[in-house]
DNA sequence: GTCCGCCGGATTGTCGACAATATTAGGCAT
DNA sequence: ATGCCTAATATTGTCGACAATCCGGCGGAC
């Protein structure tokens, strides 16, 4: 593979994450071949890799579903997140140049903009692109791959957390604490800085479970309410 | 997959971490399904599956091979499990079992009768299991499956540091500190107690490196001292 | 009315053949 | 002898067909 199956696994890929399928869909081969217009076997290469990497789940002769994380689970995500972003902040911060650190006042100055027009999704997203400029200073492949890929596996939880009021002023605030600290290169500072800064996300993640177990809500790709099919 | 596919995987997978291939070493699809006896497919599966685990490495049209790991990302490697391991063994403490000690104990005992017998190799397997010991009393899915992926991939490296004269020694007794940490249920002591291990351990990794670049040794598979083929 | 086993459609698993691509070997000119 | 171009080989990528398996519905027994 790697020629038609890679283009297949990225569509796939960006689709799951996307949230275009509902937690717990079936993906059946034949039809993601012809809606990828990919050759069977490009899609099931696809599969194999997206099982392995967690996003969904394969089951002898039953198939491939997009894989629901359970709310335990994105606790536990979170946790090897936080100790993963200290580590690597850790290292940013000992290798941080002039240039990382203006990149990083851009993202907090773009930040600051989305808070004001009060658009908590656009923010989301420079949050995320905020933390993977410090993975690239850090420079530690092996640690920015795992976060990747836990953060592709909990992506539809960030969504909910969007949503907590007035996070998003307290969350900016954090980033701004964290840039500082790397700015004087100081790793136990800097690190701290990100421990504040994960402490409030893995409380406004419970938040959202709460919530979540309260009124569920979600509604993808136009479907009744309740989620997983009959299966 | 999953039927035949799995059982190549398994195989393949295991002869990789046994060391059964020289680093960087073609694997042809079809001689490892004569080997195997299996599917040309099924060993694809497997492939795909072992690349995106780290253990092999695939070029568009030029098939795969056991993917070498640098010593810079070994260190990466040890660095993340480190961490990883302190998450790890701090929830240990918090969830473990009068039954859980014991096996833990009786692990302890035969680890010291191979230090008494000086059977290193029959020590690091035992050591291999008191660790994964510790994983289950954690039942930290998301981090357990992390560390065995880890561990896989460093498998190379870790058996160098076996043949470090009186580490095992001193092994033994950061175990002991661990388990006695354990017992008395205190997260902050056992997450203590496996930092100053593991700190070890990396000090240990470091000067295997540094020997290996002195002096290469390797060989396995009865092949010349040189290692890659000549590609 | 309910439970059980059988049948038909849907889906995945496996195989073989062929096309596409890379790698090696050989020949020719210089 | 060296370097370049071409042919031959080795290996991977893709497709189609078929077998194996699972799922749901139907009818009969009680």
């Amino acid at each position: 593979m790697q020629d038609r199956s890679a283009e297949a696994y990225r569509r796939l890929r960006n689709e799951i994450v996307n949230g275009d399928f509902h937690p717990n869909e079936r993906l059946v081969e034949a039809d993601l071949a012809v809606r990828l217009d990919a050759g069977r076997n490009a899609i099931r290469a696809a599969l194999v890799r997206l099982d392995q990497e967690g996003l969904v789940t394969r089951e002898p002769n039953r198939g491939a579903r997009v894989r629901l994380v359970s709310d335990r689970e994105a606790l536990e995500i979170e946790e090897v997140r936080v100790i993963l972003e200290q580590l690597i902040v850790r290292q940013a911060a000992q290798r941080i140049a002039a240039a990382d650190l203006r990149d990083l006042r851009r993202s907090i100055v773009r930040m600051r903009e989305r808070l004001a027009q009060d658009d908590p999704m656009g923010y989301s997203g420079l949050n995320a692109e905020f933390h993977q400029r410090i993975w690239a200073i850090a420079d530690h492949g092996t640690a920015g791959r795992l976060l990747a890929n836990l953060k592709s596996q909990s992506i539809r939880f960030q969504y909910r957390t969007i949503l907590r009021p007035g996070r998003t002023a307290s969350s900016l605030r954090e980033h701004e604490a964290i840039v500082e600290a790397l700015a004087s290169r100081d790793s136990d500072a800097s690190e701290a800085a990100m421990r504040k800064h994960l402490s409030h996300v893995v409380e406004t993640l419970k938040w959202a479970i709460d919530a979540q177990r309260r009124q569920p809500i979600w509604l993808p790709r136009g479907a009744s309410s309740i989620a997983s099919d009959p299966g």
